[in-house]
DNA sequence: CTGAAAGCGCTTACAG
DNA sequence: CTGAAAGCGCTTACAG
């Protein structure tokens, strides 16, 4: 015999209230099947006696989970937090849970974790992808955050236009040597925020891009980045493609001596924890992660509801490309040294 | 009429195989009442035909949703990837499922996101309380990871020994004035690190304490802690109760031309992701996420197995603390400047 | 407005 | 070793 939960369900309060379970379910759901007057007096005993409807039952009945899953191939990044925060305030909003799953890091695991959250029964998913993975169709509705540029992207912040914000505050500043400062040029965010600031420099403005992978490859993890050798070639702005990487430049430029920003400029991207607590605090471009998750969350509903969550399509939404927001900190000032002064510093 | 799934069942694999539905469980579930032939021969055709098992229909016969729920009401916490991982990782090993919940910083939502996930039928939850919150049991088996000396607490990191250790390390590198930089002084953890650290300090040895939250109250957010007096005072270590305060007391000191290690060392907590990043590199101490994932997941299942998955109860652990382990880089040295050249730099 | 009944997909005693 | 049947809790056409 199958097991009975010890919770209240719809026959027990159907039977306690002399009604039939069809009627209590009717009433609960509110489809106004029922007169109001019997609704209110279920709805009272219901709450009374604790019900907690059982997801189970619904879920079998109706072919709905009532779940979404988010599956974060880097979950390592520390701009996850933030973003499945947005994505689980943005499904719980809408009534779904949110399922998580990773991989870790490996390399293969990516469908293996896919496939984990198909068994589970979620009607749809979020995938944050691995540095350029291509998503092929799973089992559900997929909707993809990258970088708008990613063929199949969903949503994602215009990471171009961030960085074109980035060089044009550095422009107004008066730097006309920049260095960019990026992890790995194989991702697609980063080269994307890499072509923005170049697309921003203006007439006898210039950029050299530093990828700290390869440089770390041929010197170590954790060598230096040389950025105090840079400072005396001429270049007086340092324009990380994250804060992670920033927050590298801005220590290494501090430990040599250099001051920031009346010596030279760092900014980054992402708007990290730590960003606007560092001395001097982080200029950096912010993501509207609630803007894209709630795009996301919604576009990958409509498509649920249009098409079932049991074939495999790549949700499109109307808005791909959320802006960025520039967030001005101390850590970038003018140029030219003599302006000093007129700069607000941090004592 | 109901819905019926578009991919395979088991009714469908039986009649296309001549067989009952019954013999089909059985031979998937391994539970071997069916010939080793016919097992073999179902198996394979299930996998051909694509079938993936329905978690509804399976739930609701046996009760047991195979779905855990993780409570972070502090999400924004950058120690949550790592726990995430390690928690999702050890769940799923035990082949659960994990959904989240957070209650994005607010102060009543920790009922809420709880309640929410036994709506959606979770065999039990591990929570990380927000500051000092007490669980009072929900309607499902909880695992706490806090503190130690949290009451009810099932499983945490031995943050006590963690502060023990630091002092020790500093201790052993001669410093002799020790500042303990924290946060909030109503965070259980961070009191149990900085009474650690008190504890194992050596005959000569002093500490002063500094709360950041405290100190900007008074000064305004984003306040200069005052570090390079402190340094004149005569304190030459910054023992930090988290790497992030230790980030913000590293870059002021480095801004106001304190170098570290040299003048003053630095240490944290956590081995949060950028502490090997940043120059110098930070000395911390960190927790085994994955073992205090595994015993908290572990002991979880135990009291779902023995239990139920139905009664409120906190979960306790034969483990009940986990050591934490020492991680020397280069933001911590010799207290005595004269003793500097023997020290190890990063160039 | 209310109720009786079917059925989602599964597992498990029970019978053969 | 294999099968027929019951039933987990729910929702929804359908009948009254």
């Amino acid at each position: 015999m199958p097991p009975t939960r010890p919770g209240p369900n719809l026959s027990r309060i159907a039977t306690s209230l002399g009604v039939s379970v069809a009627t209590v379910s009717n009433a609960l759901s509110g489809k106004g099947r029922v007169s109001e007057q019997l609704a209110d007096k279920i709805k009272e005993h219901a709450a009374q006696l604790g019900y907690v409807p059982s997801q189970a039952g619904r879920a079998l009945r109706t072919g709905r989970s009532g779940v979404l899953g988010l599956v974060l191939p880097d979950i390592a990044n520390p701009l996850f937090p933030k973003l499945a925060q947005a994505i689980e305030f943005a499904a719980s909003a809408a009534g779904y849970g949110v399922l998580i799953a990773d991989s870790r890091g490996e390399v293969a695991p990516q469908t293996e974790a896919i496939n984990r959250l198909i068994e589970r029964g979620v009607e749809g998913m979020v995938i944050v992808p691995r540095r350029a993975t291509r998503i092929s169709a799973a089992a559900c509705p997929v909707a993809v955050i990258d970088t708008p540029s990613t063929p199949g992207n969903t949503v994602a912040a215009d990471h171009m236009q961030g960085g074109w914000a980035i060089a044009n505050h550095l422009a107004d500043l008066g730097h006309r040597r920049v260095l960019i400062i990026g992890n790995n040029p194989g991702s697609n965010v980063q080269n994307d925020r890499a072509c923005g600031i170049r697309s921003g420099l203006r007439p006898g403005m210039s950029s050299t891009t530093l990828w700290i992978e390869t440089l770390e490859r041929q010197n170590g993890s954790g060598c230096s980045l040389g950025l105090a050798a840079k400072v005396h070639e001429g270049y007086t702005a340092f324009a990380s493609l994250s804060d992670l990487q920033a927050l590298r430049a801005l220590t290494e430029l501090q430990r040599d001596g250099i001051h920031v920003p009346s010596m030279a400029s760092v900014t980054g991207f992402d708007d990290l924890i730590w960003s606007p607590v560092i001395t001097p605090s982080l200029t950096t471009v912010a993501m509207d992660v609630h803007a894209i998750a709630r795009i996301a969350i919604s576009s990958l509903l409509q498509t649920i509801q249009t098409r079932g969550s049991r074939e495999g399509v790549l949700v499109t939404s109307e808005t791909d490309r959320v802006q960025m927001q520039l967030i001005m900190r101390q850590s970038s000032g003018p140029a030219d040294p003599t302006r000093i002064s007129r700069q607000t510093e941090n004592s």
